[in-house]
DNA sequence: TTGTATGCGTTATCAG
DNA sequence: CTGATAACGCATACAA
């Protein structure tokens, strides 16, 4: 093919390659000849033998167990735009199953093809598995929900421990004696948002009600709020995301326990619906497409200078609206 | 890397390959020998040279305006999914741009890698061009909203026109004497659900009212339904989508008209939360995982016998709940 | 059944 | 500055 192209412009293969590549110079009349064969047949080089010669890699992998809700998306979007910016590709790998067979034919998928790096999306058990399951020769960083141990890979995060404190400090300060607890599932024993929330109980003095297991879904907190609106002495409920908060409302609504006045209820991540919500939710806003921006900046960084760089944090910020109020007197 | 493999089982360099690759017979002895060898050294073949040498090719590109859309995001997991148990990688390449130039280099981008094929996901204007930027010599399908002419590319598709005539008989039957609609960005002139509405209107023998042209967002639903709360003539209203639904619902509940003893609203797409809204939405509900899985498959069959396949159909499906009622008296 | 040799499309090294 | 030419890692046609 680049062969093709030498030939209509009457030049050696290495020349076009030279002006392609654009490191060594070449003369001026050379170069424009190369340039109008070069369009004339559309010529497009074959990555795959560039890489072959040259090493050079520009795809990177974003493992996660999931792309299609929220804060994966939204991560996932991040990525691919500054992926996108830095002239990179991404491909996607789904890893759905913790089994480890399952999970090694999935990683093993996407790193047969030949990798600048891999970003692992850390939300979840899941994702801290698969990013065990890298080799070790690869660049891998993680974009997660929770600080980690330093020493491990190199990760952008959410500190969402922070989160989860500060949305039950205000529920606190608001005049509620307790705050009761819908978790999604856990990333890591004592971190995260849950871990956030507890550590604000304890330091206000109060023992931290039973979690509410959940799952990530409105019908898990539809079902969590059914069992919460049984109980008359629940005044506020930080939930583990926005989904679980709307099943929660919708039951509390169900059993004619009204949102403010009788509960306050508070998500976590702030999508795009939740301000429109009956009532507009109050909820704990996180910069996801930030985060998978800072995760690609990380691993290009470590590509290009092949230094590990160090992890990046940001804030989450609460944002009030009104399914939040003083407990009912 | 081959090499390492077939000196450390003591065999040529060609028997390793034939083993991996297992097409051609190759004794039992040396078969375990180089199995076990290919453990140890824990051996990936380079898929670049494989690629180079052979042509065969396990990525496929989903071109994309968005990935984090609801349905956009569903339709991707759908393609990954499908593509996965199969075998192949999948790539993403998001086009935000209409600009030519823009549009170029994204394409351009993502058809650098050796590809099986692409798959365009055309739930809008840009899906159409893009799909137009692709180059002939490519396998292109694409997931689509609304029917197609016949002799361009194949390709899957959610009847969404359907789903817009019977969320609109629907609302007829429930005695509404007009219909009013809150669209989103078209595709296409004349075809999907707008198109829909439209017929179903014209076939009642009722002119259409002028349609409120959206975004895809809330807030641009929001805008939509404060103008439609002024007109007290307005009973009932299909909406392009979920988010705009919601949209619309927020502001018609802060002018003080309600949802649905005034005025009846349904949505589109059938998000997981639309069951969970106040009150639960009637929606026409969409297989957007089940559009992707059938995209790809589209793909893989083309890919696989040489042909062109036919394009695929399939029909949303109405929801009824609670956001719809009859008329005020 | 197994080994040897060739070439896939590029980049990079080496002379000119 | 420009042109041959040697890899890159693998699959396969051909020979043994």
């Amino acid at each position: 093919m680049l062969r093709d192209v030498a030939e209509r412009a009457g030049v050696s293969l290495s020349t076009v390659s030279r002006v392609l590549t654009g490191r060594t110079p070449v003369s001026k009349s050379l170069r424009a000849r190369v340039e109008s064969a070069v369009a004339e047949l559309g010529y497009r080089p074959n990555a795959a033998a560039q890489t072959l010669v040259s090493g050079r890699r520009r795809t990177v992998a974003v493992l996660a167990r999931n792309t299609l809700r929220y804060g994966y998306a939204a991560t996932l979007q991040g990525i691919e735009e500054a992926a996108r910016a830095s002239g990179f590709v991404v491909t996607i790998g789904v890893v759905e199953s913790e089994d480890p067979e399952a999970m090694k034919s999935a990683v093993d998928l996407v790193l047969s093809q030949p990798l600048a790096g891999a970003i692992v999306v850390e939300f979840d058990a899941l994702g801290v598995a698969t990013l065990d399951a890298l080799p070790e020769s690869l660049p891998v960083v993680a974009a997660a929900g929770a600080r980690r141990k330093v020493g491990s890979r190199p990760h952008a995060f959410l500190d969402d421990e922070t989160g989860g404190r500060e949305a039950t400090e205000y529920l606190l300060g608001l005049g509620h004696r307790t705050v009761h607890h819908v978790a999604i599932p856990a990333t890591r024993a004592r971190s995260g948002r849950s871990w956030g929330w507890r550590a604000a109980m304890k330091a206000a003095g109060i023992e931290p009600p039973k979690v509410i297991q959940a799952s990530y879904d409105p019908d898990s907190g539809y079902d969590a709020g059914q069992r919460l609106a049984r109980d008359l002495s629940v005044t506020a409920v930080l939930c583990g995301n926005d989904e679980l908060a709307i099943g929660v409302m919708r039951a509390l609504a169900e059993a004619g326990r009204r949102v403010p006045e009788d509960v306050s209820v508070v998500g976590f991540d702030d999508q795009p619906f939740a301000r429109m919500w009956t009532p507009p939710l109050t909820t704990v806003s996180q910069d996801f497409v930030g985060l998978g921006q800072r995760t690609f900046r990380l691993l290009a960084e470590w590509t290009a200078t092949g230094r590990k760089p160090r992890s990046t944090s940001a804030s989450p910020r609460l944002v009030v609206r009104s399914s939040t109020a003083a407990p009912p007197a």
